[in-house]
DNA sequence: TAGATTGTTAATCGATTAACAATC
DNA sequence: TAGATTGTTAATCGATTAACAATC
């Protein structure tokens, strides 16, 4: 637990660090004890080599995991990547950017599971400040830096148009903010102790995209299907905010 | 133009000609004819040299882009790159779970901006089908496969409960999907010719929470926070349905 | 002990990038 | 022509995975 580990740990390493907390969980709530390298692929699709590879990583600072011929222990291996991710005490998170994505955000139900805090919700419109988000007010995001100094969160996420973005990114690094989840499509400028990650839906649709064949399905115009919800309707009002996560 | 290229191109690659794509889209709205790679890294962080062996991959099918000692001619890049990936023309994508997430991705105007046709939405509760989202009216998911036969879609949005995500694939892959953008956090089981891409906002916050130094912040216990928002309010339904995208 | 599965090594595979001849 | 920047090669770097001795 000595700080972070030095051996520089390869990104995709973390990422599947984190697809296999979720997996642990899931197993622990079916009860199920010890799992081995084996059925950790299997159930992922990630190699098991791989598994094993990536615990690797941290076995001078957190020790070994599996035992030979047995396999890995549930609960133990759950517990140790929950301390490596830095998610086994709260870890707060603010958010920027109260419109659509960010209500999304804030009403994800996963976010408590793994102990990431949203703490507070911050938006430059007048007619949102001071309006309430599910269970927090909308905040003057020009108070960032004053509300940050009690909430103390390091993790923030970025869900305003681009044009604000590096504006608020600003505002977030001089808030004491070292990590950024950015959803607005550009490259933010930040001091090399702010760490960022990008996500972008058009890029993954686009990526699914170019792997669809060449032929054209057979498509009517879409003024020619006679099927509900093609006339412009325009109603947000009544579309949201029943249950977090859609339930179909 | 002649169906996909047969060199194999590293999906890295494809997730960065999106990015060029969006890059050059904003350079085209300022008026900017030509671009140089060098200028590329500037402003979007990605080496030069990986700009020009990326577009490389396309120069059999494609032809060559830029004119040695002048630069990329900024429309005509934007206008292959958009061929590439298959959006210089309408591709219609359908949507499932009409929960806060699909209600923020339905609304969210980048889509149309690159061509990709949010066309219909279906959910399983009977207590939204039929209710309108934005525009569209919300259909029931046993549905999806007739109603697709008209549409024609081959991309899908999966943003429904872990716990339906695989019997809902099962439904879309027999509806003649062959792309998915999976929000569910598992793994999907699909044939082979269903081509699937994972977003997981627990894993960016987790490879974020990583990155954090190991002190503790300064923070003050919540309960004990003098700031708005901390006691619970509940009330979704006045927190969104207004502009699409935040604006702070 | 025999069987199973780990941790680790070494081989393979793939992606990034520096360097430069070709060319506008 | 001289200067700039491309497309391409080759070197580097890093990640994945098969194989296996160690060990429970």
């Amino acid at each position: 637990m000595t700080a972070s580990n030095n051996a520089k740990v390869p990104v995709p390493t973390l990422e599947r660090l984190a697809t296999y907390l979720r997996f642990l969980i899931d197993l622990d709530q079916s009860n199920i004890e010890t799992i081995s390298s084996a059925e950790v692929e299997r159930q992922t699709g990630i190699n098991a080599a791989q598994f094993r590879k990536d615990l690797s990583y941290f076995f001078a600072s957190f020790g070994e995991f599996g035992k030979p011929g047995v396999g890995y222990n549930v609960k133990d291996l759950q517990n140790r990547i929950a301390r490596i991710l830095k998610i086994d005490n709260e870890q707060r998170v603010v958010l920027v950017g109260a419109g659509n994505l960010g209500s999304a955000l804030v009403g994800y139900p996963g976010l408590k599971e793994h102990r990431l805090n949203l703490v507070a919700v911050f938006d430059n419109n007048y007619g949102k400040i001071g309006r309430p988000l599910w269970n927090l007010e909308i905040q003057d995001v020009m108070r960032l830096k004053e509300a940050n100094q009690r909430l103390g969160a390091r993790i923030a996420i970025l869900a305003v148009p681009a044009i604000a973005a590096q504006q608020v990114t600003d505002l977030l690094v001089d808030a004491g903010i070292h990590a950024i989840l950015n959803f607005a499509p550009l490259m933010l400028r930040v001091p090399s102790h702010v760490f960022v990650r990008n996500v972008s839906f058009l890029q993954e649709l686009a990526v699914l995209s170019y792997h669809l064949s060449a032929e054209e399905p057979s498509q009517l115009p879409l003024d020619q299907i006679p099927l509900p919800g093609l006339e412009p309707v325009i109603d947000a009002e009544s579309a949201v905010g029943d249950t977090p996560a859609a339930d179909a």
